[in-house]
RNA sequence: UCCCCUUUAGUGUAACGGUUAGCACAUAACUCUCUGAAAGUUACGGUCGUGGUUCGAAUCCACGAAGGGGAACCA
């Protein structure tokens, strides 16, 4: 458990923290990730997550998990807890180490009155409107607000008074006294705190100022001991500002902020925003929509935390936007599912099959193998009698040339059972294959050391033995690899309208009756599924996490 | 328009001045198979461009191009 044979390849992050041990800038090394609780979990925080608490853990160090919360209005704690549930499912553990930003209000509330006394901030009564138009842009140097030159005991009084609540939303913030004339846009006097009477999820109506994200969080790190900050590509332009209140408060020991590419996914969105709205708007029926990118929603699919972990190792950690092909992901569940699944027999598509030879009242325990990839996993029984179900498309009356399953006249064997030679056609009034009509050849059980092969194995149900079950089959929500990389068209213009698909008439193997919610299985020749939460007794439910590779109809489809 | 970052096969990533530029996924072919899966073998295919430095450049420099980010009292 502990050697891993497949061990998480190196990237840039790791050659600076190698770096920092053997310089001995630092001897234990500390990450965290700071969500904020603003929404679900997805994919790419998988990413940052497998990234901050794998390196603490190959290197002996710790990771904490802190929330980001220093905007009551978009917070909730239905987020922090759902927050905790997916970072322990993905199988990390901060220990005692979980944190709030708003833990750090009262600490972060007198550095800045030191910020004020030292000089490094003001309190600015201009309109957003004022300040908007003050910033100046890109090409153009900002202006000095006219509040820039308040005295400090000045500055103290008001901020002190923002703090008291003597003051409406929006009247008064405080500014970090940096340089208008910066290119860098973030340097220009940036808001450190603004007055929002709002009702935090942690701290509740103890404050109505809160802090602004780029001076709580370099602080906060500092007060954790982080050594190492890892963030997206996109808080790049902010790094200056974030060593600035470091530097300004006069801290050592300072953590150092490293960014690194977001992931982005095929065929999918990822921004909290789309999500939600495709949530809103009932594209899915929830953010644990199995078609959705979320780690909830792929969890309800089936993926399991070591196929997504597996998934972060493989997708490497650089500076450069990148879009990874959901191949990939899909070829880590089914690398795990196919050595922890149960083989099963289950028939999506049913057409029934009459022995015609064998006994009517007969009924055969046939065993079969767990899972071939397992031996510990041991056997099971499978019911044989005369009346099976076969899947439709196991059967071709004018077969492909290449087609080796049944047809006319042609033999198949049924999966850990016998050969089956088809030798009648059954139609209804529409001309439609109602049943096949075969033969079965008693020498050919499996087992048996029979000599005789044939071309095709396919997987079968007894009739009489079968459960019914609903079977969910998941294609990709868009039909477009980057819906929301058309500046000229919305993502929604690309939604696969065809990406959920129910079957409900679907039999299954009596052995399936007692799954529980979650569990995996892989349907022979189907595919890998799982039983959906709401599969009850009487309707069960699976949801196909993803489809076996199939090189037969691709070749097919080709032609 | 100004600032910052990035650029290696179809995709993702490695190589840190000296290897036939590696690995994984994808794709294709074959072998095997009581899953047309898995497994195994093979094939395919790459350093953004132009100059320069150097005995030697994916790697260093310059210029250019392309992509991304940046002007919330969001994170």
């Amino acid at each position: 458990m502990e050697e891993k044979t497949n061990a998480t390849p190196t990237n840039f992050i790791r050659e600076i923290i190698d770096d920092d041990l053997k310089t001995g800038k630092h001897t234990k090394i500390h990450t965290r990730f700071p969500p904020e609780p603003n929404g679900y979990l997805h994919i790419g925080h998988a990413k940052s997550i497998c990234l901050n608490f794998g390196i603490a853990r190959d290197y002996s160090g710790l990771c904490n998990l802190r929330f980001d919360d220093t905007n009551p209005e978009k917070e909730d704690v239905e987020y922090v807890d759902s927050i905790q549930e997916d970072v322990k499912w993905l199988g990390f553990d901060w220990d005692d180490r979980m944190y709030y930003a708003s833990d750090y209000f009262q600490k972060l509330y007198e550095f800045a009155v030191q910020m004020i006394k030292d000089g490094n901030a003001y309190v600015d009564s201009s309109t957003a409107q004022e300040l908007k138009d003050m910033r100046g842009t890109p090409t153009e140097p900002g202006m000095f607000s006219p509040f820039r030159n308040r005295s400090a005991d000045e500055n103290l009084r008001l901020f002190n008074e923002m703090k008291e609540g003597k003051y409406e939303d929006g009247t008064h913030v405080l500014r970090a006294k940096i340089d208008m004339a910066s290119p860098n846009m973030h340097m220009r006097d940036p808001v450190v705190y603004r007055i929002k009477k709002a009702t935090h999820h942690n701290t509740g109506d103890e404050w109505c100022i809160y802090p602004m994200y780029d001076y709580a969080h370099p602080i906060s790190d500092w007060m954790e001991g982080i050594t190492h900050s890892l963030c997206t590509l996109e808080f790049e332009v902010h790094r200056p500002l974030y060593d600035w209140f470091l530097e300004a408060l006069n801290l050592k020991n300072r953590p150092r902020q490293i960014e690194f590419a977001r992931l982005n996914l095929t065929y999918t969105v990822m921004s909290k925003r789309k999500l939600l709205e495709l949530v809103q708007e009932g594209y899915v029926s929830g953010w644990d929509d199995p078609r959705m990118p979320t780690i909830c929603g792929l969890r309800r699919r089936g993926y399991t935390p070591e196929s997504i972990r597996n998934f972060a190792d493989r997708v490497g950690v650089a500076k450069r936007d990148a879009l990874t092909d959901v191949a990939l992901l899909e070829h880590s569940v089914r690398e795990d599912l196919n050595k922890t699944a149960l083989r099963m027999m289950a028939v999506l598509k049913p057409l029934k099959v009459v022995i015609t030879n064998y006994p009517d009242d007969l009924v055969e325990e046939l065993e079969t193998i767990n899972n071939p990839e397992d031996e510990t996993k041991g056997y099971r029984k499978i019911p044989f009698s005369k009346e099976l179900f076969i899947e439709e498309e196991d059967f071709q009356e004018t077969p492909h040339k290449k087609f080796h399953r049944l047809s006319p006249g042609k033999e198949v064997r049924l999966k850990s059972a016998y050969i089956i030679k088809c030798e009648e056609v059954i139609k209804n009034a529409d001309g439609d294959i109602i049943e096949l009509r075969c033969t079965y050849d008693p020498e050919t059980k499996s087992g048996s050391g029979s000599p005789r092969s044939v071309k095709g194995t396919i997987h079968w149900v007894s009739a009489r033995h079968a459960l019914k079950a609903e079977v969910r089959l998941y294609e990709r929500l868009f039909i477009d690899e980057d819906p929301a990389g058309h500046d000229d068209k919305d993502f929604r213009e690309f939604i696969n309208p065809d990406s959920l698909q129910i079957l409900n008439g679907c039999l299954i193997e009596p052995a399936l009756a007692n799954g529980k919610a979650g569990d995996k299985y892989q349907f022979i020749r189907n595919g890998y599924f799982c039983v959906d939460p709401l599969s009850t007794e009487k309707l069960l439910v699976f949801n196909r996490t993803v489809a076996l590779k199939e090189s037969f109809t691709k070749a097919v489809e080709k032609k």
